[in-house]
DNA sequence: GCAATTGGGACTACCATGGTCCCATATAGG
DNA sequence: CCTATATGGGACCATGGTAGTCCCAATTGC
């Protein structure tokens, strides 16, 4: 748990995989074909970056889609707002969402810190950093275990 | 998104609970009049914390359930990983996945270094924490909407 | 023995996620 | 002008995890 959405993790896939071919158009064909995300499913993400404004689009034959800015001026953080709603930790948080708990609940300024420390960590990750091959990351040690996207955390 | 589910949610309030009684015990009723949680639920979750060891049990009348050790040596790492398993941001990652874009994708290193960042906040935060009011944190700024567990995320 | 508790599940309802498909619209090129 | 090739904006449904409840066995204090 405390994972994203698969769709976030292809949508990050498709945006490395621009960010690769930064400048030329890619069709949602040369998208999915590239990164084996099937084609319906690319389709659909693509469209929902380009609504968010991180890609640009082109529409009619020749056309297809490109990032609207510098992959080192996306971030982390950027993509999971477009594809997975702003970050936050617990829910309830609707600001119409009364919570009878409130008035003895203490916990919400420690969620608090832990949120911000996550936002942090999104905030310091560029697409080009994640179009980057791993090794070249300053991340030392629990160096295993990666398949694609996932790293799964076992206690150190 | 990138949120902990409802019984995580409920699970710390829980502990909050037992933690600011700390050394008595503490039925189940308790527990579920002291935090509005509904009483089958509050006990679902007292016999997953016990099951994992953060807290003991005693049966028979007059039992109940008691922190395992003091609420500064308990953090948010370890009750994260009771009731929501290994935190892992992404899935995919179970040893026997076998995972078609495993050569070509480039993504996991920074995937990586997000899940750390995320790991080292929750280290850092412990029960005895959780049990202070939010305002005694070393946590500035952004200290509105508030309701209960629940921070949403607007971009700074 | 009896009442009060926990232990360990089974069970169901719900809803977000995921994946697919359809049709309208736009555009390049012959 | 017509056609092929694209995207835009949904609708649609199956699946699976989550949440919540309940049942019965085992244990213990009085």
């Amino acid at each position: 748990m405390l994972r994203i959405s698969r769709l976030t993790d292809y949508g990050t896939m498709i945006l490395v995989h621009l960010a690769t071919r930064e400048g030329k158009v890619c069709s949602a064909s040369d998208v999915a074909a590239g990164t084996h995300v099937a084609l319906p499913t690319a389709q659909k993400i693509l469209k929902a970056l380009t609504r968010a404004g991180l890609i640009v689009s082109s529409r009619g034959s020749e056309g297809g889609y490109a990032l609207s800015r510098s992959a080192d001026s996306i971030s982390a953080a950027d993509i999971l707002d477009v594809l997975e709603g702003p970050v936050a930790i617990t829910e309830c948080s609707h600001s119409d969402s009364h919570c009878e708990l409130e008035s003895r609940c203490q916990v919400g300024g420690a969620w608090q810190k832990i949120n911000k420390a996550i936002r942090g960590a999104l905030d310091d990750i560029t697409l080009a950093d994640l179009a980057r091959p791993a090794r070249d990351l300053p991340v030392q040690g629990m160096a295993q275990g990666i398949t694609r996207t996932l790293v799964r955390y076992e206690r150190s």
